[in-house]
RNA sequence: GCGGAUGUGGUGAAAUGGUAGACACGCUAGAUUUAGGUUCUAGUGCCGAGAGGCGUGGGGGUUCAAGUCCCUUCAUCCGCACCA
């Protein structure tokens, strides 16, 4: 047993060193090989890595390493998402200016990740607060803005009070901000949009098609779009010469409508109710109660009658009334609807409150009208038309198409498609973001910043002594003149959503240099899309919708081909961890607990008793979390990455133990132990195995090219928990080999390290060296599982009698069932639970299973 | 409420309808070395002395055969949520 042992700090240093100063993952165009586009979402620079990071850049580079060994041309960058929130916040408490707090904490977090080993085209690197790069993105929202994707509206918006920002409709949740958590306030404002809406079809659509992303996101996607079709139409109001306009998706039930709601904020319902008695009451009891989208959907159905009525447009005779419900949404449709109690629930709580008809006239196959009226809740099934004129006895699908036919020759109304998503607010009045490119000028108005002034770069001197955005308080910045007319003007001091610099790094990536352009197009109609994105999944809807509609707007602007960034999707889980609380309830961190008698754990500090909680997401504010650099300082990037990659499947949550990593420590070293032990004997590189190999021999050599095949198809469906296993059953079967020469020992081991390289890069390289290689494994191929290996002589399988297993047989491969039978019943087990009984059926799945039926 | 996912040993997990628990963590016993960690060997789903029986959240079904397919039910997690 060799005694030399592994310096992993050393080691993986040497070996990072031979890939950098060998230039090993820098890649350009090539086109005679076939491209390869990794990437992983870039990292919010905040200080230093945590270990969600440290997963999605050890599956990344699994990816990436496993697809150059394949000989693809693998473009694998990294880069800093660097402009938002806590680089402001992180000034106003440390009197630290953003910029140079963010270029800390990248110097920082890059020499963290460079530790991890990571086989990253450094020289591409990207931070998003450079000019130069920002400098790209207000070229391109002045395209945009060209093109009339872009414009600026005064709109009720999302503020967010802590953050003293706007907010995306995406990025308010459950009513409150997303980061801030405080209860989002509305307020009109002139903010800039993005026309997303004019891409509803299309996202929705190509979403269909991306097959090799998670169906949860697609869904979520869908879910977020929702696009619904329906018809729009006027309806008359009685001694008025106003009209109403509604929306809704079941005009076959307009001959059950029995009343109109409007928003509480509809300009109508002021018009029609202002100065009525108990409507300011009415207004101001919507505005109150939670503001949570789940109390709101539980809260009672309330209305106010207006007095007016509508003339129903199919029935001149008929009236029905208007009120305003607090169950109505302004911003969807048209911010009216006509209830139809019989048919929508939230319309039958409303009319059984204020006692309006409820009358069906969808009625489903086998039931009649009174089933319907008996039933005690809205019927939302398909059916025949009933108690509905001119549409009596159609289905209702025929039903709607009809209705929709007679509205539009009539004038007053269309079919029309409507969608939940909303257009893109991305300003925000912030200071570290990107410029949006515009001057305001008293006689020009809105006019954009030549292309030739570009980039709008940020001041660097600026103070947080007053609450409010810095840019429009700077002395100076904001005054500038009007590039039209040349008088005093002043810049737009609201500042991009940070959700605009994430919506097209992975096109900068590609051509990180160029000063003229974001990027080449060339460089771009090469690489794109990207081959496989990694990332969490909390990310579903915003920056993946974000990116893909942005994508799709620069591919109209000209800029490239593609229209979807994004080609292979992967969403991993989140890693978890165990929380401990001492007596008093105080959270603490895992390094200020050690183990006590009795399988307890207790305080360091004190040996006071702690309480074990559940493991669960790591957050600062549960001290649940670890510092990856400790890891990679005591264990090495290699076992970290082994045990991240190992422990559990990539999409599902990963459960951080001490032992894990200990465990894929001793792993490393094992390995070691095992290539030293048998290096100086092995036959030199090269030596062709022979191909009569017998017993042990042949097992072992069977069982590597079994492995070969396995690991890549793991690799390939991200199940690198099975890749990893499968490897340790290759080197169990090495480590344990008896009686095997060693030319067939060199190509066992050889495998070996060339599987597990993608996993453990540092102690492969080592390794590989070890056999007497010069060529770094970074240049060479992935190994290639010789078929005819892959299929065993003999097969043990299974003998059932009636289902219940009985015996294990062994049997040549090529058994037919007669043989099979006389094997199996021969045996003692078997014979002794077919015993005087009749032998009704004998199946045999050659290579499964052997199964006697008896009876 | 709607949509989706998950449920298998003490733990993380494997299992094209065909020998359930691969590979690990942990644990038990022994050996070696050591101050200890380390390393090696054997064992380890549950019940049972054993023969054997029982086992994939619960209940039902299809099948020669079900963790896997179908129906039903429970639990947990995630997303969306008065979307007309």
């Amino acid at each position: 047993m060799s005694n030399e042992r592994y310096n992993i700090r050393e080691t993986e240093e040497k070996w990072r060193k031979a890939w950098q100063d060998n230039k090993c993952f820098e890649v350009t165009e090539d086109k005679s090989k076939e491209k390869y586009y990794v990437l992983a979402m870039l990292p919010y620079p905040s200080g230093r890595i945590h270990v969600g990071h440290v997963r999605n850049y050890a599956l990344s580079d699994v990816v990436a390493r496993y697809r150059k060994a394949q000989g693809y041309n693998v473009l694998n960058p990294m880069g800093w998402d660097a402009l938002g929130l806590p680089a402001e916040n992180a000034a106003m408490e440390r009197n630290i200016a953003p910029a140079d707090w963010t270029n800390q904490n990248i110097a920082q977090m890059k020499e963290q990740l460079i530790s991890m080993g990571l086989a990253i085209d450094w020289s591409r690197e990207v931070s998003t607060c450079d000019p130069s790069y920002y400098k790209h993105e207000q070229k391109m929202f002045l395209d945009f803005y060209e093109k009339g994707l872009a414009y600026r509206k005064e709109s009720v918006v999302n503020w967010d009070p802590v953050e003293n920002t706007v907010l995306a409709n995406e990025q308010v949740v459950d009513g409150k901000g997303w980061r801030s958590g405080a209860p989002v306030e509305r307020r009109k404002l002139n903010q800039w949009f993005l026309k997303i809406t004019d891409y509803a079809d299309e996202l929705l659509e190509e979403i269909k098609k991306l097959e090799r992303w998670p169906d949860k996101v697609r869904t979520m996607q869908e879910n977020w779009i929702s696009k619904s079709q329906g018809l729009q139409f006027k309806w008359d109001i009685k001694d008025s010469d106003e009209k109403i306009e509604v929306y809704t998706t079941r005009p076959d039930t307009l001959f059950g409508a029995s009343f109109i709601a409007l928003a509480p904020d509809h300009p109508m319902a002021q018009k029609l109710a202002a100065g009525k008695d108990g409507f300011d009451d009415f207004i101001r009891e919507c505005q109150a109660g939670g503001t949570s989208e789940e109390a709101l959907a539980q809260a009672d159905k309330v209305g106010f009658d207006t007095g007016f009525t509508a003339t129903h447009p199919l029935l001149p005779d008929q009236e029905i009334p208007i009120y305003v419900a607090n169950f109505i949404l302004m911003d969807y449709g048209t911010g009216a609807i006509f209830g139809v109690p019989a048919h929508d629930q939230r319309d039958y709580d409303f009319a059984i409150k204020y006692d309006l008809p409820i009358l069906p006239v969808v009625i489903p196959e086998g039931k009649n009208a009174t089933d319907i009226s008996d039933l005690g809740e809205a019927s939302t099934d398909t059916g025949n038309m009933e108690n509905s004129d001119f549409l009596d006895g159609m289905d209702n699908e025929t039903a709607k198409a009809e209705v929709i036919k007679h509205v539009e020759a009539l004038g007053t109304g269309f079919g029309t498609t409507n969608y939940r998503l909303r257009d893109w607010g991305v300003s925000r009045q912030r200071y570290w973001g990107c410029p949006v490119p515009f001057i305001h000028c008293d006689g020009c108005g809105i006019v954009p910043v030549p292309e030739a002034d570009l980039p709008v770069a940020l001041p660097m001197d600026i103070n947080y002594d007053a609450p409010g955005n810095p840019l429009d308080r700077h002395p100076t910045w904001k005054n500038v003149d009007c590039p039209k007319c040349g008088t005093a003007a002043r810049r737009e001091t609201d500042t991009f959503d940070t959700f605009f610099e994430s919506s097209w790094y992975f096109l900068r990536y590609l051509d990180p240099h160029n000063d003229k352009e974001g990027f080449a197009k060339d460089k771009a109609d090469y690489w794109m899309g990207v081959d496989q994105y990694i990332g969490g999944v909390e990310h579903a809807v915003l920056h993946l919708l974000y990116a893909r509609f942005f994508t799709k707007a620069l591919r109209d602007c000209g800029y490239l081909e593609q229209g979807e960034p994004f080609t292979g999707l992967f969403t991993q889980g989140m890693v978890t961890h165990e929380t401990y609380q001492d007596e008093k309830g105080g959270w603490l961190y895992p390094n200020e607990i050690q183990p006590a008698d009795g399988g307890k754990f207790v305080t360091i500090d004190g040996q006071k008793p702690v309480k074990i909680g559940p493991s669960i997401k790591m957050s600062k504010s549960k001290r649940n979390t670890v510092d990856p650099q400790d890891i990679l300082d005591t264990y090495g990037a290699d076992a970290a990455r082994l045990f991240i990659l190992s422990d559990s499947p990539p999409e599902r949550d990963l459960e951080w133990t001490e032992g894990g990593i200990e465990g894929a420590w001793r792993y490393i070293n094992k390995l070691h132990r095992l290539i030293s032990d048998h290096k100086d004997t092995l036959t030199p590189i090269g030596a062709a195995t022979p191909t009569d190999l017998e017993g042990a021999e042949k097992d072992l050599r069977a069982q590597a090219h079994r492995a070969i095949a396995q690991v890549g198809k793991n690799i390939e469906d991200f199940h690198m928990n099975k890749a990893v296993a499968t490897i340790r059953e290759l080197s169990n079967a090495i480590g344990s080999a008896k009686n095997v020469r060693p030319v067939v020992l060199r190509e066992a081991l050889e495998a070996l390290i060339l599987l597990i390289n993608p996993m453990t890069p540092h102690l492969a390289e080592e390794l590989w060296h070890h056999l007497g290689h010069t060529k770094m494994l970074t240049e060479t191929s992935w190994p290639v599982a010789d078929e005819s290996l892959l299929v065993a002589d003999t097969v043990t399988i299974g003998v059932q009698v009636n289902g219940k297993l009985r015996a294990t047989i062994t049997l040549p491969a090529n058994a037919d069932q007669a043989i099979a039978k006389d094997i199996a019943l021969s045996d003692d087990n078997v014979q002794k639970a077919v015993e005087g009984k009749d032998i009704r059926k004998f199946i045999f799945v050659p290579g499964r299973i052997v199964n006697v039926v008896v009876g």
